[in-house]
DNA sequence: CTGAAAGCGCTTACAG
DNA sequence: CTGAAAGCGCTTACAG
């Protein structure tokens, strides 16, 4: 009905998008040849690939990804699979990934889950046959759940997982080293002079808050602090359990002078406590957090933290899974390690 | 290579999974009259619909999206397109949205871009036109702009925009009643005895910042308040832009005791901005906020803001989004209309 | 109310 | 290095 208004790029053979088919035809070729110069066969002669080149632009051809599913297999589609309950390091993630997908033609599918739900499985196993997805990048602290990864083993679906430490074959695996970071905030609490200084865990069933642990642990014990078990707490990684933990931490006979908290929502609960206590901050209390999130520059006093370049990691996971798919070592892809930094503030200081 | 261990649901007709032809012949039937079951045809007899979905259940089948799509001439497949930079709404609505979905086959592809990229337009035909989605979500401010939905509506894909007020037919959009929250927050306000109120306005090219000052300034009036015009200014919905108004205000000869700032990131600033000028808070000075951030209930004071049903709103756009895809008049889906809350917090106190 | 044929736009064998 | 045939798993006309 309506005028050919579209401002399309080339022309519009008979009103519709232009097939395999009519770039076969302009080019004097077989579709065949076309197809092979879409997948990038390097066996087509160079004139014939040029012809068939000028053809696609001229005609602003696009292959159309579900048929090329239907005879491939498989899908250009990436899926997204997590149960990770911060806002910012899911967009950030999302953002890495879209990052690495740029140019490929392959586009993202978002799939959050209830860790603690008992279809899980079959959720994902659904999530992931029906689409018949590429591949699927996992988040924590799902990526360490080994039924999970058990299930995409048995169904032949390429994976990579983010998580605190390796789990898996490098290939597979974008490791976060947090450890690193974790030991970067113990080294810098102990530098300023403190001695009595807290550890504020998330749940225990989390890897990162070993990983973490361990790390703050190595570097308070390279200053020759060790870690008072009265000072070492497990939390839930909710500002709730921040404030309640600060609270018995505060407590004490001998309170700490310093916190370090495994993530921001902790550590900004802590400030919370404290300030309820009357104490003032950070003259009172040194604490510092994990995560680096939006909030840690914001609250008062801001917050040192510790930051992860999520946004990078979601750009590796998917250079890597794409290696994967498209038959290429992952090995080969050279890429750097990822690096934690402490990101300082005002909610630190010195003992005086 | 492996036994075939994978514990899948019904036999597994030759290894691989049933297709439309398997359970054509398991319900000795056509494919075609499988295909108007999978398609829920009204008119295939009860007997025949029974005997094809047994036999979709002891198959275990789940037709294949990509030939659907590719027969079907579009994908299953929705779009969410957006350049709004805060993470905990893009993340509340993409969870809205799946909710939405949720036992119709279709998944939900994500595309943040750039508002001011040039090439945004080109981009956003890309994404939709090689994958055919059946249709896109569009969040403020790129929900906004006519030239994205000039854009769509020629290359005729369906699509729901989310916005702070009607800009398009209702079956096309979410409207948030942006108005409503902040008139509520201006009453609120007034009732605590304020008469100096301040508005801090976001970019003006946004259309939430004339939606929100309207209803603020209207409940203001009710009060018998009217805004003094050196209490009213543009911000630029960040946290620095409200640290600067906040001081700017302040150093006023007479200056306000209350403020509203139209989202919490610059509420936040202004309170930073109090107290670097030595206020305490919200003695000297109440501050309301809008889009109450996970951040609003951790800084100190809580943040007093208007909270939006961000997921509901997204579940909505979905339903409304699959009636057009699905050729069914969104009118008759009766949803509510979307009601914006003031919640309740410490930042904002009565006037001694 | 049901079905046989043709087609959606690609790719995988298989030739040459 | 290139191509004609068959097929991926569905759906749209079109019959009956």
């Amino acid at each position: 009905m309506a005028a050919p208004s579209t401002d399309s790029t080339g022309p519009d053979p008979g009103g519709r998008r232009p097939t395999i088919n009519d770039v076969a035809h302009a080019a004097q070729v077989s579709k065949k040849t076309v197809s092979r110069v879409i997948n990038q066969v390097a066996t087509v002669h160079p004139d014939m690939r040029a012809r068939v080149e000028r053809a696609i632009a001229e005609l602003g051809f696009r292959p159309n990804p579900q048929a090329r599913s239907l005879a491939f297999g498989r899908a250009f589609l990436l899926g997204l699979i997590y149960d990770n309950p911060s806002p910012t390091y899911v967009v950030n993630m999302q953002h890495g990934l879209l990052d690495g997908l740029r140019g490929t033609g392959m586009e993202l599918v978002v799939h959050p889950c209830r860790h603690a739900a008992p279809t899980l499985l079959e959720e994902i196993r659904e999530f992931v046959e029906r689409q018949r997805l590429a591949g699927v990048v996992l988040l924590p602290p799902l990526s360490e759940d080994e039924r999970v990864i058990a299930l995409l083993r048995s169904i032949g679906c390429s994976y990579v997982r983010i998580a605190a430490l390796a789990l898996d074959e490098p290939g597979s695996m974008v490791t976060t080293n947090d450890h690193l970071g974790a030991a970067e905030a113990g080294d810098h609490l102990a530098r300023l002079g403190h001695r009595r200084i807290a550890l504020l865990r998330g749940p225990p069933s989390f890897r990162s808050c070993t990983v973490r642990g361990h790390g703050f642990i190595g570097a308070l014990a390279a200053h020759g602090i060790t870690l008072d078990p009265a000072l070492d707490r497990d939390g839930a990684y909710t500002f709730e359990s921040g404030v309640e933990a600060g609270h018995a931490l505060l407590a004490l006979a001998d309170p700490p002078t310093a916190i370090f908290a495994l993530n921001d929502d902790m550590a900004i609960g802590v400030m919370q406590a404290a300030r309820e206590r009357g104490l003032e901050l950070p003259r009172d209390l040194s604490v510092v957090g994990f995560d680096d999130l939006p909030m840690a520059a914001r609250v008062w006093p801001n917050l040192t933290s510790v930051r992860l370049p999520i946004r990078d990691m979601g750009q590796m996971a998917a250079e890597k899974l794409l290696a994967r798919v498209n038959g290429v070592d992952p090995a080969a892809l050279d890429q750097p390690a990822v690096c934690p930094a402490l990101v300082l503030r005002q909610s630190a200081i010195a003992l005086p």
